[in-house]
DNA sequence: ATCACCGGGACAAAAAAAGTCCAGCGCCAT
DNA sequence: ATGGCGCTGGACTTTTTTTGTCCCGGTGAT
């Protein structure tokens, strides 16, 4: 039944969405016990005409009655929704965490995809296809697109293909930094993101833990200077969220920031930003490239992370503010509603 | 899952053809490795516009991958149908069994609800509530609507309720006769039927087993003649279909005319008609009402009954060839479709 | 080199959805 | 009894979406 539902939204993707208006009709309609178009047209806040339409298909299907005095649920409909009551969990279960954290964090879209990413790599898949999608859509033409490393990003890059919108963008990487394993670099996603897609890239080949002063000599050298201009014109970036202390450990953090990390209480982690709980930024790693300015000017800022363990670190860097969209799981996205009392 | 499906029906009426289409299209990729939209749109018989629509949709799911010398399944397109499978069958099924009775005997539309009427009781209220819902769609505006008795028309009149389309209708009875018990005859039926939505009605009241006299007799009466008159007025007929046999003993046929019956093989029964498999007719009820020309001349000639021992009895009529629509169930579907060699 | 077939851009025509307004009806409180 | 209110449903316009149609430039087999 899941699995089914997981494949319909593929097939119909806005067939939850509408099954979710006529229940919620319906519903309205049953407690109401009689209510008029005009009333329930407010209380749903929908415009009449639209409602009207509705009314008129629930009314062909014989789910409700309409009388002069307004209109009242049908034996039928009564039927079908208490037949449908033990499934409205399943069906609406993620479209209503979508919409409970899109609210709360003001977001232009949230999506939520079954499961738990720490109990089947499945998940992370899935979460990389939700992305893939994500970005298919909200690329319009030749734009600049910054990416980060990580395991869910290459998910990401795994599922994109060609398609004409992105095939004139670039990708870039959002900054530079070469800590991790070759295969989850920015460097390495950007290119195969634009290799699967068939649109150009541009790389930034930057080593991690510049002192102060090799940076600075590194951002006078012209070509560096250069990429890094390039890639501040994007205005969409997609990046993954880190728990702030497991980030800090890979990325080799010496000692003594990690203690200080720990105790002002870091959780989150992006682009090499530290969040606390509150979204305040606690330390911002010395990379090259975009700068957190940069990205809050940006018009799509698309977060993806999941897995229950990551949770209260994506609500930290949802709290920060400059995020548009997010791309999580089911298991992460209870944890956010509970961490942050939606 | 199944119960999924039907509650989703009736909420979105057509999901399961949107899914269908989509899941032919991708398959058909599938099959073919690479191919073009035109000759696609050819092989699926659809207009190329209406092709490149879904193809264009099945582009931005990230199920196909689109290069300028076709299209081809993605892996993504290709794990959807991979679990897709086992679930076409109770996907399609219906709408296969649909359409498969629709194409041979010709008719205009035909419906199949899930389920076995003859194990269960509420599988009759689901084609009560099926016929409901054609009936709603197929009258238009002011018409003569004639109806027959029996369990199943008692429940389509059940699921009627007040609409606009049917209010300026006349429901009659289609034949006269009163042999069954009062809640089933198809005077109750039609008085129902206009109670229920608001319509008007006009009944006849004759015996039955007239014999050939007292009926010639019958016919100059006035007030009989002019309400036949009327009655033949109708241009949609919506009936009951019954096994023969069952009905010579219900409406104690003697014992003569039994075996007559029997040794030509009668098998179907509707509005006092009796069919052999072929669908040729063995005898008629002496009543008045509809005559089998009248029927055959209406636009909408409706059959409905459910019960897989019911299958070979809706076949016999349907090879009469003067129905327009059949509902049924999942079960007499499958004895039609067995039975005939469909 | 040629040719048949490919995707996709462009645009008009048609159809569907949505916005808007109001007539007519029944109910309810006065 | 009656006036006001809220109701539905019809009518009409505007807006949006879908569909039909044509064609261009590219690709790959021959």
């Amino acid at each position: 039944m899941r699995e089914f539902l997981e494949i319909q939204k593929q097939l119909l993707p806005d067939v939850t969405e509408t099954m979710r208006k006529r229940y919620t009709i319906l519903h309205h309609i049953l407690v109401s016990g009689l209510v008029g178009r005009r009333t329930l047209a407010a209380e749903l806040n929908t415009t009449e005409r639209i409602l009207r339409a509705e009314v008129e298909f629930l009314k062909q299907q014989g789910l409700i009655e309409v009388e002069s005095s307004g209109m009242r649920i049908s034996e039928a409909g009564r039927q079908l929704l208490e037949r449908l009551e033990p499934m409205v969990k399943d069906l609406f279960g993620l479209t209503d965490l979508e919409e409970r954290i899109r609210r709360h964090f003001r977001l232009k879209q949230v999506v939520v995809v079954p499961g738990d990413s720490d109990s089947s790599p499945l998940i992370k898949k899935e979460l990389g296809r939700a992305g893939a999608a994500v970005l298919r859509k909200i690329v319009t033409s030749d734009e600049v697109v910054a990416v980060t490393g990580g395991s869910t990003m290459a998910e990401v890059a795994h599922h994109l293909s060609a398609s004409s919108a992105l095939k004139g963008c670039w990708f870039v990487p959002a900054r530079g930094g070469l800590g991790e394993s070759v295969d989850l670099q920015a460097n390495t996603i950007a290119s195969n993101m634009a290799k699967k897609t068939g649109a150009r890239y541009r790389l930034l080949h930057v080593p991690d833990h510049l002192g102060e002063e090799a940076y600075q000599t590194l951002m006078q050298e012209g070509s560096i200077a250069e990429i890094v201009q390039f890639i501040r014109q994007a205005n969409i970036v997609i990046h993954g969220i880190g728990e702030a202390m497991v980030m800090a450990r890979r990325r080799k953090v010496d000692q003594e920031l990690t203690s200080a990390l720990r105790e002002d209480g870091a959780l989150g982690e992006a682009f090499g930003y530290y969040f606390d709980r509150t979204g305040r930024i606690l330390h911002k790693m010395p990379m090259v490239g975009l700068r957190l300015e940069d990205i809050q000017a940006m018009d799509w800022v698309v977060g993806i992370a999941g897995g229950r363990s990551k949770g209260e670190a994506i609500a930290a860097v949802l709290n920060n503010g400059h995020e548009d969209v997010l791309i999580t799981d089911e298991a992460a996205a209870e944890e956010i509603v509970r961490s942050c009392g939606i």
